[in-house]
DNA sequence: GAGAAGGTTCTATTTTGTTTGAAATGACCC
DNA sequence: GGGTCATTTCAAACAAAATAGAACCTTCTC
């Protein structure tokens, strides 16, 4: 097959769109463009993944994360700790407390607040990714 | 020490907020507040890792991902595997792109789209928090 | 060179997430 | 009960990200 051909979008899957020859190919050993979306996490899986990525897509949510990686804090050292105010931190910690990540429970007049062990996970992952991030993927 | 007494706040860390007397105590340890503040990551860090977070803070971003994590594919399969309108498509493409978790490169009349390996390992991840979140944190 | 196909870019609009400050809650102490 | 402290909640203002549609650019093919 010459370039040009390959190039040229024979393939057709089952009727859906013109893709190039090999791409074709090697989607046939999925099962076509069925088979493929077929093996996809299910809805609720990718839900669950974008909720916990968006709960740490945000600086203030991941110094939280660290912060209480260390040791249970209350909210008024994590807000000495971090520069940010009340109400703006309420906020941050009860998206990362909604995701899961963090659990709070009342001592006194504080709340102390602690990592969970899913929160703990991502964090190692975290540094992973900045890992293999810094020696060239 | 009694439980009121504990939960009264007598902690003062350098003369900085009234903490529970035991958080106080461990917060020593790691030499107060400053330097629990001094062991976090740098400003960088936390920036790679909230923009990596957020361009996986989509379901659409996150089904393009898993599609690619199987083999590379044109823009048109894309497109029909996951029902998504050509523009939009396009911009969430791109976010994958920016985020160094796919790349694309011209063939012919098409751009196929792989994942990178730094893609791959967000996936890997993603499995293993779907699975650790399963059976109980 | 005209026309079609695959993708991208642009602009306006809508939606979603974040910030802020004020007011409210709940726990404690006297 | 009244006061104070730690924290949350609320509503409005603001900012950022997502969507839709039209126009555009490339790379074919004829």
């Amino acid at each position: 097959m010459t370039r040009k051909a390959r190039e040229r979008g024979v393939g057709e899957v089952g009727g859906q769109p013109a893709v190039p020859a090999d791409i074709a190919e090697s989607l046939r050993r999925w099962g076509g463009i069925e088979g493929l979306v077929s093996i996809l996490p299910p809805a609720s899986a990718l839900d669950a993944l974008q909720g916990m990525h968006q709960a740490c897509s945000d600086a203030v949510r991941l110094k939280i994360l660290f912060l209480l990686e260390k040791q249970p804090l209350c909210v008024c050292v994590i807000k000495n700790a971090t520069g940010v105010a009340d109400s703006r931190l309420s906020y941050h910690i009860q998206v990362l407390k909604k995701a899961g990540l963090i659990g709070g429970n009342q001592q006194g007049n504080y709340i102390i607040y602690r990592i969970t062990p899913l929160g703990k996970k991502i964090l190692k992952d975290g540094r992973k990714y900045l890992f293999s991030r810094e020696d060239g993927e």
